[in-house]
DNA sequence: ACACGACCCTGTTCGC
DNA sequence: TGCGAACAGGGTCGTG
């Protein structure tokens, strides 16, 4: 589900409820998401402030007072959710309690925050925060496509004699964090190039010509509030707004936006995903 | 090095 | 209406 742009619109939504704040309790409703839950994680969170809630590529990062950081995925279906007495807190949400509401932090000033994943691809983990960036799920992933080092240079020297395709390229996260499979999607048709295309079958400059898409897609949707299709929710529960706006992504059958264009897109498959591109003016 | 499929799960939608 | 198949925004792992 939540690629960049969503996580990082969750982080926003819950700045005001977390950072600064401290847990009080935290349910650990089940021992596992994808991976087992870290040891006594109840304890060793609850008591603790939260110092910063950041992010890194498709992960939370809420370092605690106690030293350590929580690493928070949200997988495919993940969300978290503000509820309980606190300005945000989503009211549309009347049930006490989903089957799938799998940890809830309990915050002093009476808001609930909960982390419910009906797939359970989701993970968290603790780590000490001066080893956060270290941690193995962190370490190989690539620069942030908002920040200064994914620039030009970096992309046409990282993807060079790469024989990829430039769609699993840019959904690698070793090569740019953040990107999944519908930004991936948007920012090909946006540059006009095929996600079938070889990376070695494409001018430097052409692949150069990604980075801004790459960063417009991103911080449009961002400014959209992410993209909700199914379950992805902001954390006070509005829905995000950037789906109105794909040009490629879930548009199978529907003529090509692009002006004069006048094809159509089409879905094809690229090992098990399905990609959305216009034959026409992507080449 | 890389491409691909299987796999991890549940829920929803689609075709017959 | 019912039922199985296909599909879904994530990533990892093993194989060829």
């Amino acid at each position: 589900m939540p690629e960049l742009p969503e996580v990082e619109t969750v982080r926003c939504g819950l700045l005001p409820v977390m950072e600064g704040a401290r847990i009080l309790r935290t349910d650990v409703n089940r021992p596992n998401l994808r991976w087992p839950l870290p040891e006594r994680m109840a304890e060793r969170v609850s008591g603790t402030r939260v110092m910063a809630l950041r992010r890194r590529s498709k992960y939370l990062l809420a370092d605690l007072s106690s030293g350590e950081t929580l690493l928070v995925h949200l997988g495919m279906s993940g969300r978290i959710l503000i509820s309980g007495d606190a300005p945000g807190a989503f009211r549309n949400r009347h049930a006490m309690h989903d089957r799938h509401d799998h940890v809830v932090f309990h915050m002093e000033d009476g808001a609930r925050v909960t982390f419910n994943d009906p797939r359970r691809f989701g993970a968290m983990d603790l780590v000490a925060t001066d080893a956060a960036e270290q941690h193995q799920r962190l370490a190989g992933i690539g620069p942030e496509p908002l920040g200064n080092e994914f620039d030009e240079v970096y992309l046409t020297s990282t993807l060079k004699g790469r024989r990829t395709t430039i769609k699993a390229a840019l959904l690698d996260q070793r090569v740019v964090a953040g990107l999944g499979n519908i930004y991936a999607c948007e920012v090909l048709h946006r540059a006009g190039v095929s996600p079938t295309r070889r990376v070695s079958r494409i001018a430097a400059r052409r692949i150069a010509s990604l980075v801004p898409h790459v960063r417009d897609v991103l911080s449009e949707a961002i400014a959209a509030g992410g993209s909700s299709l199914r379950d992805y929710r902001q954390a006070d529960g509005e829905l995000g707004y950037f789906q109105h706006a794909f040009r490629a992504y879930g548009r199978d059958g529907d003529p090509c936006v692009k002006p004069g264009c006048g094809g159509r897109i089409m879905r094809t498959v690229q090992s098990g995903r399905s990609s959305f591109h216009c034959p026409k003016c992507q080449r």
